[in-house]
RNA sequence: GCGCCCGUAGCUCAGCUGGAUAGAGCAGCGGACUUCUAAUCCGCAGGCCACAGGUUCGAAUCCUGUCGGGCGUACCA
């Protein structure tokens, strides 16, 4: 119900205590429901059962603050025009609905709603008050979500590419957490076959160079100068006289040793622990073999899905699952190809209960991705898979150096490295925010130059200056002693009347929805876009409004919830990138 | 050849799962500091949303085709 002056105040209060608090996405949900039910009532049956009356926010101040296009798109359902559909569906509306202050029907048949002064005030103080937090539905509910990224073999420094993927798994992972997800992240590598040997092979060559003089790296072996250091650093702990005939373990594990040291360091430079390192050598034999019994007693067509051919081979038949081509899944020479240990690694996953599981990859990935999908969706049901596997693919990142496209790979030796970034870029903060402007699956042309020459005029100090100026009203106002208030009132919101105050609210008001929609999309690109509009809109308000002013205390102190409304969610949502949100800069 | 992703301002990218006049940052031009931080704000300019069809009240968004780019198409991971 609309009400006005101190019945409202009393509605409000009695509200506060009977009611849980109103939310931007409990409001969007009754406004649906309302015009849902007004719907039905009017035309009944002629209305298809699944029908919903979508609301969305509107881009346009003159066309309120919530919009339904219901009556559009009932046009071709009830052969009528739009306008006229609206009109009858807002006279139901008549009585007003609750937060609501106006509605008009404008354009083609656009139903707006205007949100009332007292809820967008409300929303505010409470953002300030309670955080972001409170705001986003509980989507996880405590249920337990794993999310894998990174998943580099321990073969190398981690590249640019890497830390395009660290820094979105992260960040899914801090979503998913913020919206009730019990949270797990997992790391999977390969430290067994024949990178692992490549890589303890190119290792020993640098030792044995020590003494004659050339190294002689296998083909396809590691080139890169890290692995010299290494072998120095080997001969220093174990003197000379290792040979890879005799010490073959030795060069293999210690090179391992090395690399997740080197990882697990360019890790922390985002900040990024991991729950669970998970290694494949934790499969072999028992896990693999097991998947593939499972997998052999499968029939598809009367046959089984695994067979073997005449030089010993064995393969999975892919084909019949859906999939291009079969593999082959161990060699001639015992051992397992890469999609066989994924599969059991999934299937290891899967018997941990988890309720949802995400997997992170690279575009590069994504074959063999359909391929153990399939497998899973045979051995455990498409709808279980489907239900409880999310695969995130993001596309890679082309570094741009000087003008020109970098190429890069491990194995040459040619890469720029995930430290090496950052320090090129000259923070971890900026580059993880660059890395989430842009969504996954969309290539990426990370300019170097333009980074570092962009770093003093960009986005993050943008975002975290604004974040900064507020800490700086605070301290003024606390020197003023102005507070903010600790209860929330009209008298608050009527002393909110100004233009660019309307403004900043409705845009506080839609934060948590926007928030919510990235969490339930897993689209952290999103946030940063949050974050920048929230910039703008505060940097405007400051622009054009004083906050601390001795004069007019009480205005003051209403301003000075819109302040935290906003430092509020800056922080949190920055909180939630991992990047820091600073008092003073 | 086939599969997946992508073609939006000079550059890098958004565009809320089909809606109202297509947005931001950087680069360009012009304004605003006696003030809670000018790392800011305001304005101007810049677009056949790759191209061609289709679906409908309505398309940057969905479908088909063409052209261009990336990745995959390994018994490397």
């Amino acid at each position: 119900m609309k009400c006005s002056g101190a019945m409202s105040r009393v509605l409000n209060t009695m509200i506060w205590r009977i009611r849980r608090m109103m939310t931007p996405a409990i409001l969007r949900d009754e406004l649906e429901n309302v015009l849902g039910s007004s719907v039905r009532s009017i035309w009944g049956d002629r209305i298809p059962d699944d029908f919903r009356a979508v609301v969305s926010g509107s881009k346009n101040l003159e066309f309120g603050d919530i919009s339904c296009q219901a009556a559009m798109r009932l046009a071709g359902i009830l052969k009528d025009n739009p306008r006229s559909i609206a009109g009858r569906i807002a006279e139901t509306l008549i009585d007003g609905i609750e937060w609501i202050s106006s509605i008009s029907i404008d354009g083609p048949g656009f139903i707006n709603f205007r949100l009332s002064d007292e809820y967008l005030a409300s929303t505010a103080f409470n953002l300030a008050a309670l955080g972001l937090q409170s705001f986003l539905p509980d989507k996880g509910a405590g249920r337990e979500v794993l999310v894998e990224f990174v998943s580099s073999n321990p073969t190398g420094p981690l590249t640019v590419g890497h830390c395009r993927q660290a820094v979105l798994g992260e960040t899914i992972s801090s979503l998913l957490c913020a919206s009730g997800w019990k949270v797990s992240r997992e790391y999977y590598f390969n430290d067994t076959g024949r990178q692992m040997n490549l890589l303890g092979e190119s290792l020993c060559a640098r030792y044995l160079s020590a003494e004659d003089g050339e190294a002689v790296i296998p083909e396809d072996g590691y080139h890169g100068s890290y692995i010299i250091e290494w072998a120095s650093d080997l001969r220093a702990e174990r003197g000379a006289g290792l040979t890879w005939k005799n010490d073959r373990d030795t060069f293999i594990r210690f090179a391992e040793e090395k690399a997740m040291k080197m990882i697990l360091s360019d890790l922390s430079l985002l900040g990024i622990e991991f729950d669970r390192f998970f290694a494949e050598s934790e499969l072999i034999p028992e896990a693999v073999t097991n998947a593939i019994d499972k997998l052999s007693s499968v029939t598809v067509d009367g046959r089984s899905l695994v067979y073997k051919d005449e030089s010993g081979k064995l393969w999975l038949r892919f084909t019949a699952l859906g999939r291009p081509k079969d593999r082959v899944i161990i060699r001639d020479n015992g051992m397992y190809t890469y999609r066989m240990p994924d599969i059991a690694y999934h299937l290891d996953k899967f018997s941990r209960n988890y309720d949802l599981m995400v997997d992170i990859f690279g575009a590069d990935h994504l074959d063999t991705s359909r391929d153990v999908t399939a497998a899973l969706e045979c051995l455990l049901g498409r709808e279980s898979v489907s239900d409880r596997l999310k695969v995130i693919i993001h596309q890679f990142v082309t570094l741009v150096k000087d003008g020109r496209k970098v190429k890069m790979s491990t194995r040459s030796g040619e890469f720029v490295t995930l430290r090496e970034l950052i320090h090129d870029v000259g923070s971890s903060d900026v580059t993880k925010y660059l890395f989430l402007t842009r969504r996954a699956e969309a290539h990426m042309d990370f300019d170097l130059d333009l980074a570092r020459m962009q770093s003093s005029e960009n986005p993050v100090y943008y975002v975290q200056y604004a974040h900064a100026r507020i800490a700086g009203i605070l301290r003024a106002a606390g020197e003023a002693g102005i507070n903010t208030p600790l209860e929330f009132s009209s008298d608050i919101s009527s002393l909110l009347n100004g233009e660019y105050e309307r403004e900043l609210m409705r845009l506080l008001e839609s934060v948590p929805v926007r928030v919510a929609a990235a969490a339930d999309e897993m689209e952290p690109h999103r946030l940063t876009e949050v974050l920048a509009d929230l910039a703008t809109g505060f940097h405007r308000f400051y622009q054009h409004v004083r906050v601390v002013d001795t004069d007019s205390r009480d205005v003051s102190e209403a301003r000075l919830v819109l302040c935290r409304a906003c430092r509020r969610c800056i922080s949190d949502l920055l909180g939630i990138l991992g990047v820091d949100a600073p008092d003073r800069m």
